[in-house]
DNA sequence: AATTAATTTGCAACAATGTTGCAAAAGTAC
DNA sequence: GTACTTTTGCAACATTGTTGCAAATTAATT
């Protein structure tokens, strides 16, 4: 329940040194009660607008500076925003999935079962990261 | 030289059925003089702020909707932009490459060799469009 | 090549989004 | 609880994107 996942979120605060405070629980409440990307416009509706908007910026970006979330790549003016798993470190963060933009709901998942594949690229490019935005209809919206 | 490439890019409008402006002409010139993805504010950068900001907007989308341009997903707000190969249809834009994003240079270039892979997603997810987004460094930073 | 009709542009005003400095508030450690 | 550090909210500003409308440009027609 909510005290579960609260436990969790203080755990997780605590093991990327940063303080407890309301903020940073309730946006990541909001990261693991939607199963999908986020993006800055959403927390201020989903909060109840109960957070200065500065707030929220900086709260994001404290979460890409300790790989808690990860960017997504989007072909509008948006950054969206998905909860890290495991293999995500600080300052070096590499996503290994591929990433699923519904065109219906709008929803964007991360589908960490499907991996990215090898690529070959022309000889002198040098790869250090593969984002994979897939778009189409999701299993929901079927 | 340039007549030459003003000589296509005339073409190129009048096959999209748009007028011949100066705008037009000179944003397609900068297309294709640089050989990679160009971001609204290069546009304003690079004409010399001799168009309006907002034309600037409304010929990109005028581009987008023929067809003649195609976005390219970022992770930050910026909107990112590339001409269309002959693949590309109004209103009907599939990407067939991967675009890549140099580190070093910022530049991103589409590499027109390089497929797309096939993937396989999970049951229930139907596949319109895949993009791909590789960083590193690319052949001219070496 | 001049007139007319349609399209495009630039301006102004606005809306939305993102950033910075600083004092007050909240969190942490002792 | 007190002292210290970090975070928050506010205000002010900067940047980016949008809309309506009149003036200018382009295209079509004679």
């Amino acid at each position: 329940m909510a005290s579960k996942n609260k436990e969790l979120i203080v755990e997780l605060l605590k093991s990327s040194k940063l303080s407890v405070t309301d903020t940073r629980v309730k946006i990541l409440e909001l990261f693991l009660k939607s199963n999908g990307a986020l993006e800055h416009a959403d927390f201020e509706k989903l909060s109840g607008k109960s957070f200065d908007r500065v707030t929220i910026y900086r709260t994001l970006q404290t979460f890409l500076d300790k790989g808690i979330v990860h960017k997504i790549p989007t072909t509008d003016t948006s950054v969206r925003y998905a909860i890290c798993r495991s293999e995500c470190r600080e300052h070096e963060h590499h996503d290994h999935h591929v990433h699923f933009r519904c065109e219906e709901c709008g929803s964007t998942q991360c589908l960490e079962e499907t991996d990215i594949p090898v690529l070959s690229l022309p000889k002198g490019y040098d790869v250090h990261n593969v984002e994979v935005v897939v778009s189409g209809v999701c299993k929901a919206c079927h």
